[in-house]
DNA sequence: TCTTGTCATTAAATCGATTTAACGATACAG
DNA sequence: CTGTATCGTTAAATCGATTTAATGACAAGA
């Protein structure tokens, strides 16, 4: 309200507050960072100036002069996925409680973008980065590690060199959701992922391929891809329920995938788990919600979350050792959406629409 | 790869490049950033050098000195909320676009974790806000408007003084979905919302409100409130559903709010449309993944997204006039899990579980 | 030949903080 | 009473860029 008659319409600086206070800035310094002792009359001539002209640090400035922004850079590649959604809300709650912000970029999946993000993130100074990369390879978004700051992966690009690298243990959950369908007595499960090419999904249908193998049934496996749309999957999914040998089981390894396999066997007049099982990679509020409730295997986001975090922060107090590879087990959310396979196959209508 | 000799450990400053260009450091930085002429042998020098060092300008101290951070803080209440979280993924997409980041705050619906977020956004010297509110007043996050970079407000605190504001026309979406459900046949409406102190909401129950008067129907409406979770909706609405007078209607008027009421329904082994039809605020994805399609009143996020993004940039280049108040239209989507109420109520169960 | 003007170039000032190093005052040991 | 240590204080240097103002070279005009 009150300027103090100080610099015109630019806010104070802690010149202005020294004046006033009559002291040299550097003790304005001192007694705001508190890392030099100031005699208390001073102290409190300061923080009344400071109080009378609402002076508020410039943080860019001590940043510059610190060599440290606390500030972090989060690489995403699609925010509208509710993973990463996740991911990063956590994160930032996190980081902002240890006086972190955060500068948060989406990749769009695209490497290009990715890349392009990084860098404008390197020239900004921030301390650190948690990536979620839209490949697997470094040469994506930096020459290599060094080139970074303390940089931590998560979810994708797991065990990269030079980086601490954290995801879900993709390759087991896949395994165990295979294993929960097998036990049920389906044989014919199809998987259906969005992209072949991340390690992520690699592991997801290794751990399907291997659970199949387990019970002699390596020659069933069947994995389709359906890309990173809803109507791809649902596409690709339409077209394998239409076919003679309809699988029993639907093993959807990512969320678009889910969200497909249910408008598919929907648009198909199907019913879960009537005509065929589902089983989703991915758990949400809406597994709940939908009619039969949809089994899944539920990623630890907010471990994830956390583990990111607590890497990157030893890194940034210089606490860390050797690169970690952390894996957090996903859990078996086995709910209605998965049951036997029923021999007569019934194509079950709706009254409604 | 080499770092041309120069300070080991550090990265290559504005001064390394023009010594090894031998020219001085504002030629480089005129050839950089394009400002003024410089002769083709030197420019190419510089180039060369910049390319040698691997030479990336500090963003920092080029801010410091140019009073202008291209960054924009964003605060909003919950990234989880899938509303939000499109909203900030589009504002992100577009700022980047024209090389501004953003700088994201989550203020958990909570105004003191609100002030001290923009607080540190103000330190931070951002050039403009993009805020989602907790409550409808500036007071929760600052003295007035004048305090403050140039600011928009979308979602929330429509019409504050001194902001440009958009929201989507809660009360013009509410009161036609209300309409919708009338001219079904229904006059046992129920509008279950998060909590009553918005202004936002508080609109959306004005839309119902006047829609039921305009239908002679002033005295049948009822609000239920069921907080900022899941299970509260949950509870409140299947508190509304156990009663004899059953409402014939529900019109969820949150994201929350809709998942409760599915979950309600479900858990009191019920079925919309059958026994209670359902509409929606806040369309999504599994809107159409549901069984029976869920109606909805469709928020234009995008739209929200980039009119923000527009207003604000207006105000970074100084183009705009007075603030500017935007109500944008919500669309209303029919699908399935509206009809009329039927005159029996039969209470459906279910064959799975 | 001597201005006058133009233009690329650069030395120096600047942005706003923190940190270093020097200083002066006081307290204490010898 | 002198010499040393301690401690609060501050002038000045610093972070790494941009911008201002001054410089010098060269061309055109008188």
């Amino acid at each position: 309200m009150n300027d103090g008659g100080k610099r015109p319409g630019r806010p104070p600086t802690i010149r202005d507050v020294a004046e006033l206070a009559s002291v040299a800035p550097a003790t304005v310094s001192n007694v705001l960072t508190g890392r030099r002792p100031v005699a208390e009359d001073r102290k409190q001539r300061v923080l009344a100036a400071v109080a009378q002209l609402g002076y508020r640090p410039n943080h860019l400035a001590a940043s510059l002069r610190r060599q440290e922004t606390r500030t972090i850079g989060i690489v995403i590649p699609d925010l509208t996925n509710p993973f990463f959604a996740a991911l990063v809300h956590r994160i930032e709650e996190l980081a902002a409680e240890a006086d972190y912000q955060i500068l948060l970029m989406s990749s769009n999946e695209d490497t290009e973008q990715e890349a392009h993000r990084v860098e404008v993130l390197l020239a900004r100074q921030t301390d650190g980065l948690i990536i979620a990369p839209a490949r697997d390879e470094v040469s994506a978004f930096a020459a290599s590690a060094a080139d970074l700051p303390p940089t931590v992966l998560v979810d994708r690009g797991f065990g990269l060199a030079g980086f601490d690298t954290i995801a879900a243990d993709n390759y087991d959950a896949a395994r165990r959701g295979c294993q929960h369908l097998l036990s049920l007595g389906h044989t014919d499960i199809v998987l259906v992922v969005s992209d072949t090419s991340l390690a992520n999904i690699a592991d997801r249908i290794a751990g399907y391929r291997d659970a199949l193998s387990e019970a002699g049934l390596a020659d069933r496996a069947r994995v389709v891809v359906g890309g990173f749309t809803v109507d791809g999957c649902r596409g690709a999914i339409e077209q394998e329920l239409r076919r003679a040998d309809r699988p029993t089981a639907i093993f959807s390894a990512a969320y678009i995938a889910t969200l497909g396999a249910i408008k598919a066997i929907r648009a198909l007049d199907l019913a879960f788990p009537d005509n065929v099982s589902l089983l989703s990679f991915d758990d949400s509020d809406w597994m709940t919600a939908l009619r039969p409730y949809v089994s899944a295997v539920a990623q630890p986001v907010e471990e994830m979350a956390a583990e990111s975090w607590r890497l990157l922060q030893q890194r940034l107090t210089g606490a860390a050792g050797d690169v970690a590879r952390v894996r957090l087990p996903c859990s078996l959310q086995v709910r209605e959406s998965t049951r036997p396979p029923s021999a007569a196959k019934p194509k079950r209508r709706f009254g409604s629409t």
